[in-house]
DNA sequence: TCCTGCCAAAGTGTCTACAATATTATTATA
DNA sequence: TATAATAATATTGTAGACACTTTGGCAGGA
């Protein structure tokens, strides 16, 4: 009865949901602190109120929204600091696969960080943030990638899915994109030159730059 | 209509279900690779299928079980490789949390620690394992919550968790009980001395030899 | 005016029934 | 006997209806 692709007979449809509901808070149709609500939704899907339930299980293991019994379920708000201590255990986890990245590096992936790099240098002369962000995902996954530790990037995909919903509405700041590649250029030549500690400093040092740089912006929301 | 406490009538099922089915799977009724019935489960927790179907939901958030669609959902089994993975991590967070421990420890954490190391030795000389186990949850939560980033010791907390459904069978190695404390003892040491860099090496040498300790153990599963 | 208790509306929590899919058993055929 | 097609069964996915809880408003009294 839902309207997706008509070969599609056994797609579940909380999944489906799930899929809907994760796009329409990260786009911010949903804001932060606004209630969800059930039978609305379950109209809006063209589904029962059963998967939308279910779905919303599943968001609330993402962090995405938080339940409250009896009265419903909230898109998740983060505090700041909140914000931060995901901020830094991002940086942890981005450290440790930087680190271990040295191990595992090899020629083609040099080739496929050095695309990424001018990419992103480009994208910051043309003053393009949407590229650069995208292209920034890229590059942190490839290192996530080379780490070997399929939990650490999972862990490190939900750190950064979880930061996108504050982060949103404060990107965009062209002047912290040059900053940004220089710090990956860092960490590139760290894990390129098999430099474990080097790769660790730089790799912290990056994502706890950007925790900075968000904290910055906060204090002047409207600036750039 | 499920025979929880009379008075608890507002408690919410599914979370109930949630409850008692993980307490189902960590003590080994369910084994990993096991495929839960809902309509069987239904009927044992006294329940219809729709909490239980939420409850799963959650748990598979949570890691403890995996969904197939139109196929069930089933304990989640942990490989080798898997497990080492979230060694990994554990050991990588709780290095971060030991390191951030020197700053926020005070006098009175002192007197928390040695009681806790002193007890950990009585276990130790007694053999007896489960306490010593217990100690060992408060040691480390005791370091989690000195790192102030509550988001750490959830996701530690998440991989012990984790590590639990593997580690239940090999456990009570004795031997290693008394290796483990000094190097408890050498975290704490290091945390009170306020050498964040000390710490830090000490409390990831400890997860890791731990992860090490269990590896022998999986070698020659039925010593000791 | 402010507080208290009650009532109605809205919304979540749960159950039963039905539809779609997967698994197993059966039978026919080579 | 082994294998493949097919029917029967079991199990999951979904929908709709009912029960309980919360919430907001309203009347009555201090």
């Amino acid at each position: 009865m839902v309207a997706t692709s008509p070969s599609a007979r056994s797609a579940i449809l909380s999944q489906t949901v799930v899929s809907e509901l994760k796009r329409l808070i990260y786009s911010g149709e949903f804001l932060p602190g606004e209630r969800l609500n059930e039978a609305t939704l379950a109209v809006r899907m063209g589904t029962s109120r059963g998967p939308i339930r279910e779905a919303m299980k599943v968001l609330a293991g993402l962090g995405l929204v938080t339940s409250v019994p009896n009265r419903g379920m909230f898109v998740r708000q983060l505090s700041v600091r909140d914000m931060v201590e995901v901020y830094e255990l991002r940086a942890v986890v981005f450290a440790f696969a930087a680190e271990r990245a040295c191990q595992n590096f090899s020629r083609q992936d040099a080739a496929q960080f050095e695309q990424l790099l001018n990419d992103m240098d480009v994208a910051c002369e043309a003053d393009d943030g949407t590229l650069y962000y995208e292209l920034n995902l890229a590059f942190h996954e490839l290192i996530l990638d080379l780490s070997g530790n399929k939990r650490a990037k999972q862990a490190y995909d939900d750190y950064v899915k979880e930061l996108h919903l504050f982060r949103r509405k404060y990107f965009n700041v062209s002047k912290n994109m040059h900053t940004s590649n220089v710090e990956h250029r860092r960490i590139y030549e760290a894990i390129a030159s098999g430099s474990p500690a080097k790769a660790w400093t730089a790799a912290q040092r990056h994502v706890l730059g950007g925790r900075s740089r968000l904290l910055a912006t906060l204090e002047t929301p409207l600036a750039g």
